[in-house]
DNA sequence: TCCTTATCGAGAATTTTATATCGAGAAAAA
DNA sequence: TTTTTCTCGATATAAAATTCTCGATAAGGA
């Protein structure tokens, strides 16, 4: 490859496991943010999360920004180029469609903006939710949906409804010009190209636990 | 590498991407059971959810089950195979920590047996929790804890408590022998050797999207 | 001022994971 | 029966991710 070739190439798409890492590094920054401490360095941040110090230095270096040899990195100017990085200093509207006990409880998670999300309106087809409010976002028929979102051009759309629902309120999400889906249901969403899906199934992370679990059980 | 060598290696831990697109291949699989199919190919699977159809194969094999050319898998065998290599038969106990909305949500979905998962007791520090159930589970004193876990021969243990209290319950969890745990806390656990961790944040899953969603925008 | 130490960041090497190729075998069609 | 088609599974290749190596550089002593 010549210089110019180099030169050239096209800025490569953040690795999805670095994308992963980074808001294990700003949980631990901002603790450190509050001991006082001004600086950190990749050293440090590996051995406290048991990485690679290297690893950290790239993923790292994806959002920009730039350490100094001997001391590391600046604490507040890195929390903010992560958060950057990962748009999470935008706060993007979004609507949740289920009011089940998961989403109830993502309703009720105050620091949803912290990461970026907004919760305007949750939509569910339980008369006896419809019209009333969960802390403090108003519930809405599903009927509601398609419209309100092409008129507030929502991005993103969180699924939490049980799995035989799932596909039908996706097609409504996406009907409403949806960008974005963080789906909760155990299904594969069929979505048309363009429409971002991430599955956030716990049942994914659950099977690393149990089969890790028993594997270890069964050396004792 | 000789051949003797090539021969004595060792067998490989499962990769964690494996793990992970298990629990789809099963949500698949239960679904297709239910229309009464009796076997399904590797391809049919992987053009469903998207995947490689040699990877879905070399899934597959990791849980010790063989196909058969032309028509592929047994689609009962392949969904006993995947919840037995997952332990996903053997109920295993465990112990939820915090009754925060989350707590309760997870109280509330009944179906973790599926998924191998018992919540046997749920602990918490408010008072006005205490000595009730939630969803039939017992909401019990954090100071039982310790000697309840040891006594119940507990192995995982959930911690649904923010962040600044998530470190405090494993080292009850860990004091009472527990094996693994599964965190949602937004925070690095610290655990001695042998007890696994396994981080199920939605934050991490949440950044994916957010910035690949910042990322498609900016190029529109 | 010079020396020692800790760290970054570039690039190489390694490991892991994903994808492609292809022979063999089973089912269905001719 | 023979041919065609589809799929598995072994092996090879490619791509992605991680880890190693090392020169350069800043900070803090000696």
């Amino acid at each position: 490859m010549t210089k110019t070739e180099k030169t050239n190439k096209k800025i490569k798409a953040t690795p999805e496991p670095t994308l992963r890492r980074l808001p294990r590094y700003l949980h631990l920054l901002k603790f450190l943010r509050e001991t006082g401490d001004k600086s950190v360095s990749s050293t440090y941040i590996a051995k406290e999360l048991g990485f690679d110090p290297t690893q950290v230095r790239k993923d790292i270096e994806y959002t920009g920004i730039v350490g100094r040899p001997k001391t590391g990195f600046n604490i507040v100017e890195l929390i903010s180029s992560i958060e950057e990085f990962l748009n999470w200093k935008n706060i993007t509207d979004a609507f949740l469609v289920g009011t089940g006990s998961l989403g109830t409880a993502m309703l009720g998670y105050g620091r949803f903006k912290d990461y970026g999300l907004n919760f305007v309106a949750a939509f569910d087809n339980n008369e006896m939710k419809i019209g009333k409010t969960i802390h403090e976002t108003p519930v809405l028929s599903m009927e509601k949906l398609v419209d309100l979102a092409k008129r507030m051009h929502i991005n993103i759309g969180v699924i939490t409804v049980p799995a035989f629902a799932a596909q039908h309120s996706a097609d409504l999400l996406i009907e409403g010009g949806i960008r974005a889906i963080w789906n909760f249901a155990p299904i594969h969403l069929k979505v048309p190209e363009g429409v971002l899906v991430e599955n956030a199934q716990l049942t994914q992370s659950l099977a690393v636990l149990t089969h890790k679990l028993a594997d270890a059980i069964s050396k004792d």
